[in-house]
RNA sequence: GGGCCUAUAGCUCAGCUCGGUUAGAGCGCUUCCCUGAUAAGGAAGAGGUCGAUGGUUCAAGUCCAUCUAGGCCCA
């Protein structure tokens, strides 16, 4: 086909006429200007699921490499938040991309159904207050009713997920309470258990009282509150021995920020180390205290009578504060390294049952471990004075009887964080009790190599906060008094012989019954009983169930019941390739998926992991129900619009830092982002078809085409390199941020130019925007699934035959390298940088755009190598008749400045650069000298004779007079303001156009209508334009007739500023 | 007390990897321009001690140190 053949255009058409094909191939429905996001994404919801393309992608992509993802189970316990979207908004991108990009990317949901948050919640549904109700009302009814409730929020989370455009495959999901999940996690506990890493053991743990369970220590991160606490010094006098002797009355000060064990005092803990006093106080008292903290407790008066080691001290006995219970052989003093004297008073409180260091410290020397607090918090009933009391209301009763008896020496409230139970809020009790634990301690060497070969996003948490986790790791207290959850497959026989069990097969034959569709939770597998092993006694399961994180973090291959079945999907998909949660995860499942994955298979879960930042309210704050700042995500989304939510997460400021989110910040997507991308397509749309153009057309080959197309088709290929690039590395952000200066781009800078020829219906001008459209859609696409899609449906799958169903089943755009111009990328960049000044220039000036002038001077770096293709759009876009070169014009009536530039000349003169500097700035001749290519000389004071090259130096040149001028950064725009009365009527025809065009659009016009248009005016110069520039004014505004001379009885239009009157009423 | 993050225009944020002399964008405000896709676009103006101090350097928003404030996580 010879290049005019490929070149000749339709005729345009007199009447829009809009069939679905034309000669040459189908062609683009029609993309409506208006847009209303929320039923467009309803419809592509529709779309989805009528052709069930999520399920069509997937089995696709069957048999391709995998890029495994692993879907952290949301807990199934209350009504989802915007931040679950930001998470899920997260985990669907990158699946999406990968699978444009070739892989096979399975989606499996799940769903965390155990655990104390749910128990909660079911508690108080039922009005009840603790442990005591839940026995009294049933086990089993209790865990069916959890169960329920697990089952009634999946809903919610269903609906968002859907609404979001998250595709995730909720048909198949996982559910931690299912039998095969559970025996999965059993039969990794076996596996803990065989490497003696599954051990009971008394410690002291954070314990809830109302809970009536302890917390793990990753459970224990949630929920740190500030609280008063009362930080008290008090008096306990020493008997005995040669200090007591010496110094009459004398006392240890010690310290406590928890009175109520004091009633377990047992021993108080100085540092061997340190330097201790006696010191004696202006009211003749003696105490014995940290030598560098005397006068700070005791007063500017106390004076140290003498001073000791620590270590000194060690078994000084004294009179313990109470005696309300019996503690044998106690109450002296002990050493312990832990002891600081940077606050308190150097002399530590001692209660072994309370404190996990205390613990140690006291066993060192033998103590008994008192406790007199109850399972519930409360203090023994028979005690005097505080029996009955909650542990924290003590306080108060024990500081008041201290000071009745004179023993209170100090009492400052002391603001502190302190751990509170991360559901009900009650303040945790350290607490001495047997409980189950993983020694994860014995595999941190593993865990740290594990997390180095671990990619992070962003990288600073590797070993920032994680590493920081990892590095002070201490075993897993996995056990929990409680009742839904996964029961502990531990079974106990009376001479305490454990048998621990992976699998309901295995616990049917020591029961020697069939227990295969035994429900594995609590009460029923508390009822069997198996022969034990070893004695072949009796043995029963033990209370215990397990923390609920661990049930997510075996998720990877409990989600196949591994190993009981799904053998082989779990061996080629781990370890995953990508998993994302919020940054609170650290110590949760990030955590859990990594300590289960190296203990039981050498191996962490995953190898890249993206951790985000929070979600906060508009005006920085947490969103939380009490302060009513919640952002319901549905509404939101149906409100802006799903994608406009999604494109904010991914790519409105860093999701890797907490950000704010609010109803303006999506807003904005939606006008800058979206429906510029969606105005352009219209546009594209609605031009192909008035020219009946369809993308089957042959079109010129690319470096046929003009220059715009040909740089927009550079941006777009260079767009597609760099946004892989940036998903490569997680970065939607960057990603984001691409697309949206590309989609700017294409919109006001080349259709912006290119107008003319699409209203012309130019073949070459609709094959680039289609592929520009085609390509941004695909880049899109996983930001933005539905907008995306919508345009894919309207211009992309109607017109070819072969194109997928779908733009999510379309493949990642190909790049053509050969199309990546960077010259010219650079060239377009000075030439709007002109335009810019330009555009300053007149606006200066006071003369406006519509106004032709005959010439603008540009003066500029490189200008001089513009091609005219170039130069052409600068005159249009300025409109001006002529753009010419600076010098090429006035020659010597320019003034020219001469600036260093540092950039270049640091590099050569170093510590002189301002020196030379100075001295280019003190001669204005060398800039032209430069200019004409001659080598420049400088004498710098200190150096002698310089030469300057050109890049050395930025020169503005600025004509002298009757020019308006804009500079900036060494490029120069002039304007000669000069009109002539040619120009001004040229300026006034456009007046008349624009008057003209102002009127189609508001009568209704089509853009392809014909009209016909009668006028008169009372004005010579007017009268004189309109003869001058009719066919111009006629060819504008679609006329096919324009007459001078009016019927005076016609409904005709006066425009004051013009002295014109016109009739215009549409052709037949 | 420790770790990490953050601090740039009234507000929300880029820029910092790789230092260069007029520090940008959006929103809001004022004035104007352009417009036969646009809920758009453009120009000008007002608005900046780039958290503070010190250092390195010819040159620091950018590199280093210390500090301050806020946030998150932990003790």
């Amino acid at each position: 086909m010879s290049k005019q053949a490929r070149r000749s255009r339709q005729p345009a058409p007199d009447r829009l006429w809009s069939p679905n094909t034309v000669f040459g191939g189908p062609m683009y429905r029609p993309v409506p200007a208006h847009l209303d996001l929320r039923a467009m994404e309803h419809d592509i919801l529709d779309l989805w699921r009528t052709e069930d393309t999520f399920h069509q992608s997937l089995a696709q992509s069957e048999g391709r490499p995998l890029w495994v993802f692993l879907e952290g189970p949301p807990t199934a316990n209350g009504t989802p938040g915007t931040h679950h979207v930001e998470a899920r908004v997260f985990k669907d991108i990158f699946p999406r991309y990968r699978t444009m990009k070739g892989y096979h990317v399975p989606r499996k949901a799940g769903w965390d159904c155990h655990g104390l948050p749910v128990e909660l919640a079911v508690e108080k549904e039922l009005g009840f207050s603790g442990k005591k109700d839940i026995e009294a009302f049933g086990i089993e009814e209790f865990n069916a009713r959890c169960r329920e409730s697990v089952l009634r929020h999946v809903s919610e989370f269903d609906a968002m997920t859907h609404r979001m455009g998250f595709w995730v495959d909720t048909d198949d999901a996982y559910w931690t309470m299912n039998p095969e999940y559970i025996e999965s996690v059993w039969w990794s506990l076996k596996q803990i258990y065989q490497r003696g890493l599954l051990v009971q053991d008394h410690r002291v743990s954070p314990y809830c009282p109302r809970c009536g369970t302890g917390l793990s220590d990753h459970e224990l991160a949630q929920g740190y509150e500030d609280v008063v606490d009362p930080s008290v010094y008090v008096r306990f006098p020493v008997v005995g021995g040669r200090l007591a002797q010496t110094y009459p009355g004398l006392s240890l000060l010690v310290w406590t920020t928890t009175p109520w064990t004091l009633v377990s005092n047992t021993a108080v803990a100085v540092n061997p180390e340190a330097e201790y006093a006696v010191v004696r106080t202006a009211e003749d008292e003696y105490f014995i205290v940290a030598a560098g903290l005397s006068t700070l407790l005791l007063g500017d008066d106390a004076a140290i009578i003498e001073t000791f080691s620590g270590q000194d001290l060690e078994r000084t006995y004294y009179l313990p504060p109470f005696d309300l219970v019996e503690i044998p052989d106690a109450h002296f003093v002990i050493l312990a390294d832990y002891v600081t004297t940077d606050d308190g008073s150097g002399l530590v409180h001692q209660a072994p049952a309370f404190g996990a260091e205390d613990l140690i410290s006291c066993r060192a020397y033998g103590l008994p471990v008192i406790n007199p607090i109850l399972p519930d918090g409360t203090f023994e009933s028979a005690l005097t004075l505080v029996g009955g009391a909650f542990f924290k209301d003590a306080d108060k009763i024990l500081v008041d009887n201290l000071r009745d008896r004179g023993l209170l020496v100090r009492h400052v409230p002391y603001e502190h964080s302190y751990p509170h139970c991360w559901r009900c809020h009650t303040a945790l009790i350290y607490y001495a009790q047997p409980s189950w634990y993983i020694k994860t301690t014995s595999i941190k060497d593993e865990l740290l190599r594990q997390n180095e070969a671990t990619n992070w996003y962003p990288e600073t948490i590797k070993w920032g906060r994680y590493g920081d986790w990892l590095n002070n790791n201490v075993d897993w207290a996995l056990s929990r008094n409680r009742y839904w959850g996964t029961p502990l497959p531990i079974w106990r026989c009376p001479d305490d012989h454990l048998t621990v069990v992976g699998s309901l097969a295995e616990l049917g034959q020591l029961a020697g019954l069939d227990l295969n569709a035994l429900d594995p939770h609590r009460p029923f597998v508390d009822d069997v009983v198996i022969t034990c092993p070893e004695c072949q006694a009796l043995a029963h399961r033990v209370p215990e169930v397990i923390d609920c994180w661990y049930d997510s973090g075996a998720m990877p291959f409990a989600q196949w019941g591994y190993p009981h079945r799904g053998e082989e999907t779990f061996t080629s998909r781990y370890p995953a390739d990508y998993i994302c949660e919020a940054i609170d995860q650290t110590r949760g499942w990030f955590y859990t998926l990594m300590a289960i994955g190296t203990l039981v298979f050498d191996e962490s879960a995953y190898k890249n992991v993206v951790c985000l930042g929070h979600i906060l309210d508009e005006d920085g704050r947490k969103m939380s129900k009490h302060v009513g700042n919640v952002l319901e995500p549905i509404s939101l989304m149906d409100e802006h619009g799903a994608d406009a939510v999604r494109w904010f997460m991914l790519a409105s400021g860093s999701p890797w830092q907490s950000r704010r989110v609010g109803h303006a910040a999506i807003a904005e997507v939606v006008r800058k982002v979206l429906l510029t991308y969606w105005n352009t397509a219209s546009f594209q749309s609605l031009y192909a078809r008035s020219a009946q153009w369809s993308p089957q057309h042959e079109s010129p080959l690319p470096a046929e085409r003009s220059v715009l197309d040909r740089w927009v088709l550079s941006e777009a290929h260079r767009l597609v390199t760099e946004v892989d690039e940036a998903l490569e590395n997680f970065d939607t952000q960057k990603g984001g941020r691409l697309i949206s200066t590309f989609v700017d781009d294409l919109s006001n800078w080349y259709v912006r130019r290119s107008r003319r020829r699409f209203w012309d219906g130019d073949p070459a001008a609709l094959a680039t925007l289609d592929e520009a459209l085609r390509i941004v859609t695909a880049v899109m696409a996983p930001f933005t699934p539905f907008i995306t899609e919508q345009v894919w449906q309207l211009l992309v799958r109607p017109t070819r035959p072969q194109a997928p169903e779908s733009v999510h089943l379309s493949t990642w755009p190909t790049v053509d390298h050969a199309l990546i111009d960077n010259e010219l990328a650079q060239q377009m960049s000075l030439v709007r940088n002109v335009v810019e000044l330009g555009r300053a220039a007149r606006a200066s000036s006071g003369v406006r755009t519509r106004q032709p002038l005959s010439r603008a001077l540009v003066s500029g770096t490189d200008w001089a190598k513009m091609p005219p293709e170039l130069i052409g759009e600068v005159a249009a876009e300025l409109n001006v008749e002529q753009v010419r070169g600076l010098k090429d014009e006035v020659g010597d009536l320019v003034d020219i400045t001469v600036k260093a530039n540092f950039r270049s000349l640091g590099k050569r003169f170093g510590k002189s650069t301002p020196d030379v500097a100075a001295a280019i700035a003190a001669d204005a001749t060398i800039g032209s000298a430069v200019q004409a290519g001659e080598p420049a000389r400088v004498t710098v004071t200190g150096i002698g004779e310089v030469e300057l090259q050109a890049d050395d130096l930025i020169v503005t040149e600025t004509p002298r007079e009757g020019w308006a001028v804009a500079s900036s950064r060494g490029d120069t725009v002039a304007l000669d303001l000069h009109i002539t009365d040619e120009l001004r009527r040229a300026g006034l025809a456009r007046e008349v156009v624009r008057i003209l065009q102002e009127a189609r659009k508001v009568s209704g016009l089509d853009v392809s209508d014909r009209i016909m248009v009668r006028w008169e005016s009372g004005s010579e110069e007017l009268r004189h334009t309109m003869d001058e520039h009719a066919d111009v004014i006629a060819g504008e505004i679609l006329a096919v007739s324009f007459v001078k001379g009016l019927d005076p009885d016609a409904d005709v239009t006066y425009v004051e500023e013009l002295d014109l009157t016109y009739l215009l009423t549409q052709s037949q």
